[in-house]
DNA sequence: CTCCATCGTTACTGCTGGTAACCACAGTCT
DNA sequence: AGACTGTGGTTACCAGCAGTAACGATGGAG
């Protein structure tokens, strides 16, 4: 126990788990979200019993994946967040910074859309709701929580200050992903028309001349 | 041919279909998105084999389940849209609406919120983007015409309309579904809070005191 | 020399979506 | 009557998946 005290064991064991993360990432990113581990452990030069030493089950590697890239994206939002310049150009920076990450690396975006496993198999318990991305509830109470320190919105502020947030959230969800898919127009006219339904062009925009308006 | 003209085999063949239908509809809302073929074809008193000759495979079966529920929801969603009331009225009564439904029954928002098929077991293609359900694509392409129609945005009209489209279903699918999980508020006091986030009240609210301001 | 803990393996279970091959019965033609 | 064909149904299988049990090395500690 001299020459391998548990410090170095402790991170050798690291570095290992970074190894089969660096693995399990390349091969998510050849083969899209439905990986298999056999594929994984294949390409870190292992077998699939000690992935499942490490991660437990298949939820748990995706996740250990998932964290960082969440993490990463997480904090350049927030760096747009915090950018010294008026709000308008605030939330045109953020909603930039946001379809940046999506348009670079797809695949990446893909994975992270994941909403967690389809068959946790036997959940019968009653929390039907949540199907989103862990991500998207997390950009959602983080955007929740800026705006409530930010801004004053009287009575109930912080309940409204939430739903704002992952309404937000969901409208650059929403519009990002129909936007990468099918790539109407250019990044910068999708950041410009998206500021401008958050300022309130909808109410304020003419009827046309027949129809009941809008 | 006489006993059973084509007309009548025909018919049969449509009923059964029916029939396929409503047992695997039972099945998805028992079970999730993830019930198996073998399940649904026992609930059906069939096996196997019979529903792939009706449908193909899988996602066949399940486009054609989730068909009905949508075009149901998108007909509840288009009377709203088109109510005789002013315009705010008129989109709270459509974001109600949506709420209404997702929260009447759950089982099957969540159903229709499944993405396709995550193992389309080999699509090495480029088609990186499209996430989203099918529901949500529909929705936002729908929006976005009826904004088109009834409101002048001037210059590219139609692409602004099909970004706001897309946009608005996003926010409201993406609050919705938190709120769900969640439900942090009554059904009404989201409604107006996404209201009034679309009249823009994020650009008109004060800032606090303190810090950098929103 | 023996014991023990760790790292790795092979080989399996039970499930899935999907299919091939076969069976039985209806009505038609000779 | 008896042979022929199509249609609805079955059993029995395939390949691949997540996950696990049981076994083999290897190397330091007593």
């Amino acid at each position: 126990m001299e020459t391998t005290p548990q410090r170095e064991q402790k991170r050798a064991a690291e570095q290992r788990r970074r190894d089969l993360l660096e693995a399990a990432e390349r091969v998510v990113l050849r083969d899209g979200p439905g990986a298999s581990m056999n594929a994984i452990a294949a390409e870190a030069g292992i077998t699939k019993p000690i992935l499942y030493r490490h991660f437990g089950d298949k939820g748990g590697l995706y996740r250990a994946l998932a964290k960082r890239h969440t993490d990463a994206l997480l904090g350049a939002l927030r760096a747009a967040l915090d950018a010294p310049a008026e709000r308008r150009r605030r939330v045109e920076g953020t909603l930039d910074t946001y379809l940046a990450a999506i348009e670079t690396n797809p695949q990446v975006y893909r994975f992270l859309m994941h909403p967690a496993e389809d068959p946790p198999p036997l959940d019968r318990n009653f929390d039907v709701g949540r199907h989103s991305a862990p991500l998207l509830r997390r950009l959602g109470e983080e955007l929740g929580k800026v705006i409530e320190e930010r801004v004053d919105l009287g009575e109930d502020g912080a309940g409204r200050a939430r739903i704002w947030g992952h309404g937000i959230v969901g409208m650059m969800h929403g519009a990002g992903d129909w936007w990468l898919g099918e790539r109407p127009c250019s990044r910068a006219e999708l950041v410009t028309a998206m500021a401008d339904l958050l300022w309130g062009r909808l109410s304020s925009v003419e009827d046309r001349a027949e129809g009941p308006g809008f």
